[in-house]
DNA sequence: ATGTGTTGTTTGTGATCACAAAAGAACGCA
DNA sequence: TGCGTTCTTTTGTGATCACAAACAACACAT
């Protein structure tokens, strides 16, 4: 999920169970729960590597999150309270410090905490999840988009996240959000 | 997904084991990439069964269905031709036997096909893996609402959704679907 | 130099086992 | 009869093994 795993990495399930100081059993059960996931992809002699997305499906995996993090946006709206808009922005200058550092695996856990922080106020467990399996499948690529990434300042979208959500300014909470979104993602098809 | 295990109806890996002529291992890994999609929940001491979902979690489950579908459904409207909608139709029609024959699990079974077909036609297997894994969640309560359903008539909604689709009608679409998603879930809450 | 066949190694698969924790049954006591 | 305790059984966990398929490396022939 935090980009560490390059897209295209084959795993070996006694590799695993090495770095994590088990058998083959417990890295197997890991492996497969991540593969249902769309995390890892097997291939057709059973082994597994990290996705290399296509064109295509980054598309349809951006507009996944653009669908389920809006809702989840908006319903984390109303019971978005001044404590936790204080959270955001301390995530956001920690942010800052990861690009002037270029922490490319710190930037993407930063930013995914940055969303989750907002997303859990919306009390909505399962499209939580839902979201958090589309940032795996994202994991990877996202890495290798933003390990290229050259830009100085703290993302754009996220101070119109927080206007927003001091402003109680719902649909352009739900724009800023689908932009914040979409905007990384469309680099890479680009 | 079909339904055919109530909800909270406890496995054990031996037994699905048994079940399928294999031993524990294989058992093991079928379990728990179901588990990791939601399909089975994971009690603290790692017996799994199968979920008996909260009204709010249905509501989620809803709205998510209502998400995705929507979706779907708009992306394959471009791609709707007349092949599509006869074997839409075909499968409404094995869906009326079904309700003749009171047989809950076909009914859930031919449903679910009926919008696979739609969905398959979007070209975005990712939000089909998606839809998918909502279904697979669902299973199991749909079955406790739709045993104890008496209704004669077919879905009064996939009749929408053909017409629309015949009519090239977008927003009509994105309707009938949102309805027929949403209708008999807000049965199971009420 | 390139394609091809062969060999040696790596890798996933399914089965079995020992063990500890949990659940359930049996039992005794109030 | 109700409840707590003990004992038996069930169940998940992690490890190990044998095996076959897949892969990689290399030598050989064209």
């Amino acid at each position: 999920m935090h980009g560490e795993i390059a897209p295209g990495q084959p795993l070996t399930l006694r590799g695993v169970g090495a770095e994590f100081d088990v058998s083959m059993t417990p890295a197997r059960e890991a492996v497969r729960r991540l593969t249902a996931e769309g995390a890892l992809t097997l291939s057709s002699s059973g082994r597994v590597s990290t996705p290399e997305l296509s064109n295509d499906r980054i598309e349809e995996l951006a507009a996944l999150r653009a669908l389920i993090e809006v809702e989840l946006a908006s319903r984390a709206l109303p019971r978005a309270h001044i404590a936790l808009i204080d959270r955001l922005q301390s995530i956001n200058a920690h942010i800052a410090e990861d690009i002037q550092r270029h922490d490319a695996v710190g930037y993407i856990r930063r930013n995914l905490e940055f969303h989750r922080t907002l997303y859990l106020r919306a009390q909505a467990p399962a499209m939580l999840a839902m979201a958090e399996t589309v940032w795996l499948q994202l994991g990877p690529t996202m890495r290798a988009l933003y390990g290229k990434l050259t830009q100085k300042d703290p993302p754009h979208y996220h101070r119109l996240i927080i206007s927003a959500l001091k402003a109680g300014d719902e649909p352009g909470l739900r724009l800023a959000v689908r932009s914040d979104v979409t905007q990384g993602l469309k680099m890479l098809v680009g």
